[in-house]
DNA sequence: TTAGTTCTAGTCAATTTGACTATAACTACT
DNA sequence: AGTAGTTATAGTCAAATTGACTAGAACTAA
């Protein structure tokens, strides 16, 4: 399950987007799901994540956490399935060399069609999780590349949390927190004033996959 | 893995405690574990991490949730496993039910020897999980009975976060809740005034697991 | 009746939040 | 060159929240 960055077509502002890849055999044939695969005996689950991403998508992401395992007796309709979700965030940079081909495309997060299995319930608890640690934790940062002014962050925010904020009232709670770190560079090219870019110093998670890996 | 509050032997004020079976073959033979079994092909996960905590101790939990799937290579010496782990909270009258043998023991959650497998590592995370959803959700109601008075609330964030609070305080806070429901019923039998006794009126988490049960 | 205890309501200053104003610094147009 | 348009950035002010504290209420035990 993986989230990045798009400007949206009308409006350019950024939206949230996710890649799916096109089922091309049964069960649900022909219908868009998320990319996944087995786990082999010689990999962890993260490492298990990893290689499934790269393999069908290309990504690699710049945050990787698990989301959630799914084990409903019936997920799918021919044989008992457990999935161990993981949810990545990925930079735009990376998100622009991602593979798209006939059966792996981009989809905005908030238009999604059906799917197969089980994948829309999925995708809404990713996105509620995504909210929740966006309006807590430092996780927006991610789904940006390494310098981004102020009002790119709030742009993530907006997208996600889906309204407006003060732009004033948010530059004070970002500047407030220690790991948001001031650079003497200023992005040039706009039709106004050059915003300030700032970089993040901060880590990833605290989950048992991330939290020894210093 | 389970947590249940017990009081303390020396001071009498509750304190976390977890109930652990004794391995009796190898690997880690004689060393404590958490109690867990397989997974049939019958039962969701949930269902099956009820099971479990049913036939090793009897106990049927107020609160049941994943708490994370533990996937690396050298878990067990012997051979690969994965354990998708559920955590839960059980009220005072319950546990005090619960079976203890010279398999199944209750031990104080901040005084653990070393466990089999990655054990010691899996308390830990469902420790901070535990302070952390404390710090915010309203769940520390799961481990106290249907009906309590704000002091035992305030113990048992004591106990979960080890700091004193103020009491005058942590009334406002607490009572600021609308899932907190005040009743008429007073608690007699201290050597004081007695406290007024109040309710929680809220529904678990919001887990895909529980978040279609309403 | 009095001392001891916790319960409970309340005050007050410090901090944080939300709404808003004003100036700074750039580009684009005339 | 000058001016309008735009976003960046700093700052103000009232409202809401938090932390430290005071004081009376209501019970038990002696």
């Amino acid at each position: 399950m993986i989230f990045a960055l798009r400007p949206s077509e009308r409006s350019g502002r950024p939206t949230l987007w996710i890649p799916l890849v096109r089922r091309i055999r049964e069960p649900f044939k022909g219908l868009w799901a998320l990319p996944g695969g087995p786990l082999t005996h010689s990999e962890s689950l993260q490492d298990a994540a990893s290689r499934n991403l790269q393999e069908t998508t290309g990504l690699a992401p710049s945050y990787l956490e698990q989301l959630y395992a799914f084990g409903g007796l019936h997920r799918s309709p021919t044989q008992r399935v457990v999935s161990i979700v993981y949810w990545a965030l990925v930079q735009p940079t990376e998100a622009a060399l991602a593979d798209e081909s006939e059966n792996v495309r981009w989809f905005r997060a908030d238009r999604l069609g059906e799917l197969a299995f089980d994948h829309n319930a999925i995708i809404d608890y990713a996105l509620w999780r995504l909210r929740n640690k966006m309006a807590y934790g430092s996780i927006a940062y991610h789904l940006l590349g390494e310098y981004f002014t102020l009002a790119q962050v709030r742009e993530v925010y907006e997208a996600v949390l889906d309204r407006e904020l003060d732009p004033a009232n948010f530059r004070r709670q970002v500047k407030a927190t220690p790991e948001i770190e001031e650079t003497d560079q200023y992005l040039q090219g706009g039709k106004h004033r050059p915003p300030r870019l700032y970089r993040f110093t901060g880590r990833p998670g605290l989950d048992p996959d991330n939290r020894s890996t210093p």
